[in-house]
DNA sequence: AGGACATGACTGACCAGTCAGTATTTTCTG
DNA sequence: CAGAAAATACTGACTGGTCAGTCATGTCCT
């Protein structure tokens, strides 16, 4: 009785509500660094948009960089690999696979976070070339080749035509994230109509690549 | 003696070597512009880079802002200007002329000034509203009409297929933008080859189009 | 002389990051 | 169970450095 308890976890057994900090502060993070940049974005108006003081963002990152490498890790990652494994899994015609692929990546550049974050990697790659180098093999790479492998059935299955199966992913995949990129900077506006487009571009694609 | 001397012409009548000063800023500026970011950049790089004092800057533009929005005074228009009498007095085949202008446009965007500042557009347009909407309506609104009125032509004269001609035209120049945003921004690397993609994507397209 | 062109040195505002201290929740003790 | 002690969550106020923009003072022409 008199002997210490001690306990057999010893980490943190429970954090209520404030787990829930990080991720009010990252979906801040996004809007404002999309709209106004990175640079120009005070950290004090994230901290007003989460609801929490500048301090408490200093709890849960390093600095401000580290905010937006978190976005990148924990946004985009795992959507990147929750996208593929749909892939891995879909049978049926390699057509069919890219009209669902066109409306289901289509609608998340244009109207989700995941716009906003590809609009604003483009706009900062530059600035931090290590951050780059890690999207670069961690996203493009594995989401184009994901879509070359199937553009690769087709051929192999006679639906497709002969072709450069790397350079067609990239030509399929290029409308669509200028789409997203389109409707987080320039637009919204009445010259781009974003459904039209990738519908037209999805198509046209598939009958460009038909036998 | 004692009277005003009004000179007839008010403007500046000898700006010798100078003026080429605003020039040489221009083109400081938007290297810098594109690697950091609007915001980061500091006006002095800015200056170094141009030869120039900082406060010589402000004897040719009001401002920081002003800088940027020179930029597509100065170098975006007069080209857009340029490639729409071009395509103006283009006699040919519809065909030949998209492919022409995925060559040049593709050009441009991937290894000039001008993809740099497309990047710088899409990065900053958010923070400039007012700049923005003069953008859209002088350069993608009248772009777009130029590719979209020579689609048109392709289908009237029976070379192309009956189709929606706007977002025809709006998804044969998004993937050369991306093409061109893409190497100012994550690239150029190893997993993008711009002139594979944009070979592939103009026969794809023309081949989709065609009848 | 006088006007155009140029600059170094300065300043006022702004903001990332810090820190000492407060509030709240959990755990310990009798 | 009270209520003290410890741990955790959070914040207001501050600071040191940075940078857009200014201005007094040149210099070099004609």
């Amino acid at each position: 009785m008199g002997l210490k308890l001690v306990e057999t976890s010893s980490e943190p057994k429970t954090i209520k509500r404030n787990n829930e900090r990080p991720k009010q502060i990252l979906s801040a993070a996004v809007e404002l660094f999309r709209d106004r940049g990175f640079e120009a974005t005070r950290l004090e108006d994230v901290a007003d948009k989460a609801g929490v003081s500048k301090a408490t963002i200093y709890l849960y990152f390093e600095s401000k960089e580290d905010l937006f490498f978190a976005l990148i890790r924990e946004k985009v990652i795992p959507m990147l690999e929750q996208t593929i494994a749909q892939a891995e899994a879909f049978e049926g015609p390699a057509s069919e696979f890219l009209r669902l692929k066109a409306q289901s990546v289509g609608r998340l550049f244009s109207h989700s976070e995941q716009g906003a974050i590809l609009k604003l990697v483009v706009a900062e790659a530059r600035r931090f070339p290590d951050l780059t180098e890690y999207y670069r093999t961690e996203v493009p790479e594995r989401g184009l080749e994901n879509i070359a492998k199937m553009i690769r059935r087709g051929i192999n299955e006679g639906e497709f035509r002969e072709c450069d199966a790397k350079a067609a992913a990239t030509a399929f995949m290029f409308p669509l994230l200028m789409t997203g990129i389109w409707m987080n900077s320039v637009g919204p506006d009445e010259i781009i109509d974003p459904d039209a487009t990738i519908n037209f571009h999805c198509e046209n694609f598939i009958r460009g690549l038909s036998i």
